[in-house]
Formats: structure tokens, C-alpha cells, sequence
DNA sequence: CGTGACCCTGACCGATTGGTCAAACTGTTC
DNA sequence: GAACAGTTTGACCAATCGGTCAGGGTCACG
């Protein structure tokens, strides 16, 4: 029941030896980083252990730690490959579009993120939430550096009179909040709504209404 | 570093032994709760330790024991005991006030107390994000029907044109995911921002902009 | 089909963790 | 101040955890 595509292909080494890495190595690397995935998402980094991630893999702990060097490892390489494609859609905010549609579609788009991919929120919230001692100083200046770039292009629009003046950080956090609420607090929300359709599809209308009056001048 | 006032008087048992409870009861079961909220918030449950929990309330391990049956007891006593604070406001929305005037300054209460308590805010989003295995189903319940029970407030005052038409659910939804986000990924707002002024300040008047926007007819 | 590199595992280890217990200590009450 | 309930602790335990290791199995390639 682990059974997806993980496309990263792990050209990432400090240096030397850059073997070609072998058909066995890609799949079991692949079933590992799909079952840390799910074990890290559900349990957190502390709340995860080998034997689960070994386990949910279909492989033997000894046989893990053949892959990873240690239980950190498979933590790092997991956010590490999946921030590219979660910051991906900010990066993807075009400063020559037209801006309140950049901006919804920006905010559908980690809307969409939050129902297909929840685990991966999921990941991030956990490590977010423990003050983000694995994810730290590094990723975090990248992470400042992309929201201060999109918030510079937001501030321009706003001088623009193209958009209504609102904090352009904020905004953005805004965006972060709403969308993956549904993703992190899942249960909560399932909770409150009662069985039935998936949250989301009543977000969307929800989410485009009031982005939509924020935004219009 | 750890001298709060614990306003809980543990009356909680379901029989009878109502022994009168000693002044050294109230006072440790108070230092353990006070220390339990710094470490389970900042650690989650499974990263969380008896010894850290020891150490915090300044008692030995056995004596923590002796005050709480187990590590569980004591996170289920500091749930149970936050979660009125923690909707009291939503509790105090008038359905016979000014509709925009209620929902802004439960919104506003609700920031307020990302600022002031943002251990009890992490505390909570620890335990939902895992699956709220230990919060479960029966205050899911309670939490349900308060909701419900203010969204057809919301509703009542909708249909009187007094409010915009919004989902009522959802709105609710935005309140909780746009103000707790500032004590739940507190480092990451903090990273973007830079240092400086609290985050929170700047988020008032964006949020008070978003929610006038959203609630004017 | 042989051989060397790669892959896999059972058994094991030391550290940490939640929890126990007997014994000692302290506060209170008559 | 005797006596008893209430409080505290060092020593200890069983279970779990991340990680190691020696040895055996398997794959690809000549």
C-alpha cells in the first residue's frame, strides 16, 4: 500500500563518488522515502522510529540503514527533496501576469497542494511547529529570500493601483494559513463538518470569495 | 522560570474520593502542568519526557509520578483543563450583538491568544496534527456542536442582510487557520520577517483590513 | 560459471524511556 | 511529641529505540 512514483533521482553529494546508481538502489530508496513519508507525516520526527518507516517500507530495519545512514538522514533527505516542490508555485508567481489572477491562482494552486499532497504539509507543520531544528537557518534564508522577492513584486502591483494595499507578507502568510489548514488540521475540520464531501471542495468557493474581496481596489 | 498562576482546581473525578486536596497537591500539581505545557508544546507528546517534565517543574521523576499516574494522565489533565479557555471565546460570540462587531472581536480575541498563549496554541495543533489520539472523538463532539450551534447564528444574520454571505463553517475555519498560524509557525514568521517588532502587531491590521473586507455586504 | 561488488539479515548492543517500589522524610493533628 | 497521613527519593526494571556487525545471499558481467 506504498506504492508511488518518488521522482528524485539523488544527484545530491558534497563531492566525489558519483556512482551510477543502481535500479535496486532507486527503488528501495524510493519505497523508503514513500514510508518515511507516511510514518514521519503521522507521528512526527521524535513520534516516527525505524522499525515503523522499515516496516511500511517492506524492508528490514539493518536493510534501511543500508540506504540511510541514520533514522536523520531519511528526515533531511525527505525535506530537503520536497521543499523545491513545495515552494514551486510561489516561484512560479510571474511578475509580468496579470496580479490578482497570479495571486489566485497562487492560492489555488497550494489550495490543490493541500488535498493532493497533505502528508507533505503535513511534514513541514510538524517540523515548523518544533521550532524547526532539522530545517533551520538555511532553507529558512532561502524561504526569506523567495517571499521577499514575490513581496517586493506585490508591493509594486499595489503602487501600481493593480491590487488593493495590503501588507504583501501578510498576504502571503495568509495564503500559507487558509490553504494548509485543511491539510494540517484534517481531522479537526472532518470533525466539524461532519462525514460527507471532502473539506476542500467547500473551501474553494470560501477561499476565492475572500481573496477576492481583499484584493479588489 | 516557570511561576504562573495554574487556575485549575481539579475537581475532575468521576466518583468519590473528594479528599479536600492538600495545599502541596495544589501547588505541585500546578508546577507539573505549568512545566508539562512548556514541554509538551514545544516537544509534542512522543518527543516529550518525564525526565524534561521533572527537571522543568524543579521535582524528581517518582515524585511527578506520584501526582499523576502517567505521562498520558498528565497530558490528558492539561488538555481537558485548556480546551474551555481555548473556546470560550468562540462561546462568548452574542447572537444578539452587531454581527460584523462579534465576529471582529472574537477574531481579535483569537489573536490576542496566539500572542499570549502560544504554548497552549501549539499544544493543541500538536495533538490535531497527529490524528487527535489522545483529544478524540468526545471533545471533537463538543467541539462540533458549539461550532454548528454558531454557525447557524452566523446563517440567522446573514439572512437579515447583515452580514455578507459567506459560508459560515469556513469562516470559521479562516478565523482559527489565520490567527493560531502566528503561534503555531511562530519561527517561520519570524525567519521571513526578519527580526524586529512582534509579527503579530503587524498582523492586526491585516487581518482587521481582511475580515472588514470579507463580512461587508 | 566464476567472481567481485552489491544487497540483505538475525543477533546483538548501549542508551533512553515510562514506570515501580521500599524506605525515608515531613507536615499535621491531637 | 506521638502517631499517622501525606510526600519525596534513589535504586531499579522491562521495554523500546537507534544503530552495529559479521556473515550469508544475490546480481551483473566477463
Amino acid at each position: 500500500m506504498a506504492e508511488e512514483q518518488n521522482a528524485q533521482d539523488f544527484t545530491e553529494d558534497g563531492d566525489e563518488g558519483k556512482r551510477p546508481l543502481t535500479r535496486i538502489q532507486k527503488v528501495n530508496r524510493g519505497k523508503i522515502l514513500e514510508a518515511a513519508l507516511e510514518v514521519f507525516s503521522a507521528n512526527g520526527f521524535r513520534g516516527a522510529t525505524l522499525d515503523q518507516i522499515a516496516a511500511e517500507a517492506g524492508l528490514s530495519k539493518p536493510n534501511v540503514l543500508y540506504y540511510f545512514p541514520s533514522k536523520e538522514a531519511i528526515h533531511e533527505a525527505l525535506l530537503g527533496g520536497l521543499l523545491d516542490v513545495w515552494l514551486a508555485p510561489l516561484r512560479a508567481m510571474n511578475p509580468e501576469g496579470e496580479p490578482r489572477e497570479e495571486i489566485m491562482r497562487y492560492m489555488r494552486r497550494k489550495l490543490e497542494m493541500s488535498r493532493e499532497m497533505p502528508r507533505e504539509s503535513r511534514l513541514f507543520a510538524n517540523e515548523v511547529l518544533q521550532g524547526a531544528p532539522r530545517i533551520g537557518s538555511g532553507l529558512s534564508s532561502d524561504l526569506k529570500t523567495l517571499v521577499d522577492e514575490k513581496a517586493a513584486v506585490i508591493d509594486h502591483w499595489i503602487a501600481q493601483g493593480r491590487l488593493a494595499p495590503v501588507d504583501p507578507h501578510h498576504l502571503i502568510f495568509s495564503i500559507w494559513a487558509l490553504t494548509q489548514h485543511y491539510a494540517d488540521f484534517d481531522v479537526q475540520v472532518r470533525a466539524v463538518l461532519g462525514p460527507g464531501k471532502d473539506p476542500i471542495e467547500g473551501a474553494a468557493p470560501f477561499l476565492d470569495l475572500l481573496f477576492t474581496r481583499l484584493l479588489t481596489p
